[in-house]
DNA sequence: CCGTCGGTTGACAGCGCTGACATTTCTTCT
DNA sequence: AGAAGAAATGTCAGCGCTGTCAACCGACGG
């Protein structure tokens, strides 16, 4: 018959279904939103007029009528595992709704972000936005989706927005319960390896640090406290310096497993054995993290569930437009360590 | 005044656009889409207004009257760097043209998979979908989407379909090529890790290695070549099976870089030293490659440029709406080699 | 028996834009 | 200058759905 494959059947409309139930299409309308006030017997019929036609709603038209999307973003400064595990994350979540997750990389240094925001953000009409750090901190980005009105959850922020949730892990307990245990097993001298400035991660894992060895009274070597990016890279010459200090630490913190997997690195390279002369740790769990030798130890981020709830606050917060509930939610996760053989006694 | 963000201002319609114009809607819609047909001064008179008004066009309005969408969907069975770097060539390249990218992972194992694709093909009208291996060569997939009409390109099927375009790299001579690099480094005895049935990466890569190493009159040792499924942990079982075996090979070929680093993890565990006694190439160049030390020898894929290509194929369909041009194009990429530390002369 | 009321359902306009086609304006040629 | 044709612009209906509000239904009380 045609040139094109043969079950191509053109998509059914509300008003197909309408005749089909016997019904006018507000009332099928009114069953695709599960709207109440429809008699038990009509819903029944009307769902399976739906069912018989494999009727599926436009969705164009419905946010063309009812002024919504159906559509929340995320944005992202950098893809990488985070990204990932994240996406997959909202989106389930998103889709238990029949809502829809648009991805959007956000380039942190051009001036075109806030232009790109506002049209992405106008075009699409989004009804929500999730920021991942470090976007979660920019102020152009913020005011953007403020401009337009779209509620925005932040990830992880440095400042909490007065105005919008966020959601947040206990960084800062886990990253002093990880040196406590490097301090069980005799490390004195520890090197930390930061991340960039503008990370509330960064801050917090530091400060998890910081607390633990002040609490045993131990002093922290500016020497061996060393400013990467998160990224693998840089960590490379970040761990090269912390190991090239004039009195070589037994043990190294580095704010995420990239940098971590670097510092494992640097000390191959340079004959020093793990984990018997250097012991490293890390944080996020990415899958890095077990795919060197020795695996690391690190921090377990729950980065889908963070993505759930994430989605979840913006999904909850749809049915009453008007601003977040008193007090806006600002939910705090706690964190698992996970020990793994990069750490050990120290020499 | 408000409570509210005070700047929030109501989106500008093409309406209004026009009234400042001086024009009808219909002519401020053509120069939204580019239509030929308007003198030069009247569109930078449209254009002015625009600007000034900061007009965005509702794309839900535009697709419910032009029955467009504006949205591409990528289909991917699982999350990892592969989908990262595509994601992100393939937004970048839908940007261009105001397209938008729906992200949607399918469950490869799933029997409600024809339905989710469906449901979402048929809800949001998509104008095109990517898929990535192994769903390219899903039949379930395939036929979804047929149904609906979607014109979709299949990233490196096994099978190429007759009626869509895909886009594949020549991971053959690619491999073939790394193998020769391992012959020539004096490896006779070289092992080889399979990834999961179902991919091409998989049967091309194996078959460049077999090529070579026929070419060389080697034979290749049954108990030498195993299966994974191209992850981290699976590749550990594979690597202790290939190194357990009666008679060690000299070299490992992995069929991509997270079994690769299984490979490297497994030989540390039992003392085998890298690449002194064994050397190791991956495949893929994924970040893991330089992550570990030594540094993986690999294949480098233009997973961004492959993506960019792949939407670019179905941008460029559009216009036409009736089939494909034939013949049906199916670029294909040359890869490139990247030597690295892991691979070192025979012992 | 009628009025009233809560629960259901429907009529209708319109969301913001574009397709098809009509109309106007400018060129060009005789 | 006038006709014919090309180019530019406009008119209008309608995409598929939902908001608003009106109409309807049956049960109940007086």
């Amino acid at each position: 018959m045609s040139r094109e494959t043969s079950a191509r059947r053109e998509p059914a409309t509300i008003q197909m279904v309408a005749d089909r139930a016997q019904v006018s299409p507000k009332t099928v309308s009114r069953v695709i939103n599960n709207e109440p006030g429809v008699r038990g017997d009509t819903r029944a019929r009307i769902l399976d007029a739906i069912r018989q036609l494999e009727y599926q709603p436009n969705l164009n038209a419905r946010g063309l009528a009812g002024a919504r999307s159906f559509l929340i973003g995320l944005f992202y400064d950098k893809p990488g595992d985070y990204l990932n595990e994240f996406q997959t994350g909202a989106v389930q979540r998103c889709r238990e709704s029949d809502l829809h997750l648009m991805v959007q990389p956000l380039d942190i240094a051009s001036k075109e972000m806030a232009r790109d925001v506002g049209t992405l953000v106008r075009q699409l009409r989004l009804e929500g936005a999730i920021l991942l750090p470090p976007l979660s901190d920019h102020p152009i980005v913020r005011a953007a989706l403020a401009e337009a009105g779209v509620p925005a959850v932040h990830i992880a922020p440095v400042r909490e927005p007065v105005d919008s949730p966020s959601v947040d892990t206990d960084d800062r307990t886990a990253a002093r319960h990880m040196t406590e245990r490097l301090l069980e097993h005799g490390h004195r001298r520890i090197g930390f390896m930061l991340g960039p400035p503008g990370h509330r991660a960064t801050e917090q894992r530091y400060l998890g640090f910081a607390h633990a060895m002040h609490a045993r009274a131990l002093s922290i070597d500016p020497e061996l406290v060393q400013t990467g990016n998160f990224e693998f890279a840089d960590g490379l010459e970040c761990a090269r310096r912390i190991l090239g200090a004039r009195s070589r630490p037994t043990a190294i913190f580095a704010s995420n497993d990239d940098m971590a997997a670097a510092a494992a690195c640097v000390a191959r390279q340079v004959g020093i054995e793990l984990p018997g002369e250097l012991s490293i740790a890390g944080f996020d769990d990415a899958p890095v993290a077990s795919m060197i030798w020795p695996q690391l130890a690190t921090v377990h981020q729950p980065v889908r569930e963070i993505a759930r709830i994430a989605a979840d606050l913006i999904i909850q917060h749809r049915p009453q437009r008007r601003g977040w509930p008193q007090p806006i939610p600002r939910p705090r996760l706690d964190l698992e360590l996970v020990m793994r053989g990069s750490v050990g006694p120290a020499p």
